[in-house]
DNA sequence: ATGGCGAATGCAATTCGA
């Protein structure tokens, strides 16, 4: 079972690139982020013709996730609401980052964390409390059942130095400073592993190069988008591969897509 | 430090992303 994730940066403009590159990657699922697009407006019959079912949770110009699945999934779900309540996730379900479902007996969690702007800024505040409704959602999949988790997709921060291409340069970056750091680890203290650092302990590989200043022809990078995996599901894992090929087209996501093989 | 680029909105210039 192949899982992929791919901030796409809207899947309007880039769905030739989603659709070239399904055909080319046999995955079982794939977990889009930034879509852009809502509802309504997503072009769903592109995809459901390759063989897809079409999960979506979009909003207008902003954020918007998505999941496309070979085998219908179960049990989906859409915003923190429906796990955590409305108290504790009002105010962060106004914005579309987070879908669910189960597939194989997989829960898929696909995240677009919030970006943060600048350390410091009302947004950054924004992104530490989001990360704390995350745990509490979290929390209640891994009690209330015994399934297996993989949570992918755009969390917005490299978790060490050496997912940076300069590292000395962002020691309090947004995407890198050290409270940041902390609330993933947070997630993490869950049970969860990197499953990308199961297999490949050396820096340098990234999965996010700034559009401006020739940052991917300079290879400068971040690797932001993971998989986190329940130890059972980490223990399956076989490969987990960043694919740079989309990176290299013409009007290209900023983002590359990332793949976990159980 | 700043600005660089790209997408959406909506039709010019601004906001946002990371």
């Amino acid at each position: 079972m192949k899982i992929g994730t791919w901030n796409v940066n809207s899947i309007r403009t880039r769905q030739p690139h989603v659709i070239d590159w399904l055909n080319t990657n046999s995955v079982d699922a794939l977990c889009l982020q930034e879509t852009k697009v809502i509802d309504q407006d997503f072009p769903k019959s592109p995809f459901e013709e390759l063989g897809y079912h079409v999960y979506i949770y979009g909003q207008k110009a902003y954020n918007g996730v998505a999941i496309f699945s070979r085998q219908p999934l179960e049990d989906v779900t859409t915003g923190f609401t429906p796990i955590v309540g409305e108290s504790l996730a009002e105010e962060f379900d106004e914005q579309k980052r987070v879908i669910t479902g189960v597939c194989n007996g997989v829960r898929i969690v696909n995240l677009y964390v919030p970006n943060g702007s600048s350390v410091g800024s009302e947004k950054y505040d924004y992104k530490l409390r989001w990360f704390k409704v995350l745990k509490q959602y979290l929390t209640k999949f891994l009690d209330e059942s015994n399934q297996e988790l993989c949570i992918c997709g755009d969390f917005n921060i490299a978790l060490e130095d050496k997912d940076i291409y300069n590292p000395k340069s962002k020691e309090n970056h947004i995407m890198s400073s050290p409270l940041e750091r902390e609330a993933l680890q947070d997630i993490l203290s869950l049970g969860l592993k990197d499953a990308f650092r199961k297999f490949t302990s050396q820096g340098g590989y990234f999965s996010w190069w700034d559009y401006r200043s020739g940052g991917f022809q300079r290879n400068r990078g971040w690797r932001i988008d993971h998989h986190y995996l329940t130890p059972k599901l980490y223990k399956k894992a076989v490969k987990c591969t960043i694919d740079i090929e989309p990176r290299k087209l013409t009007k290209p996501s900023d983002h590359a897509p990332v793949i976990v093989e159980f």
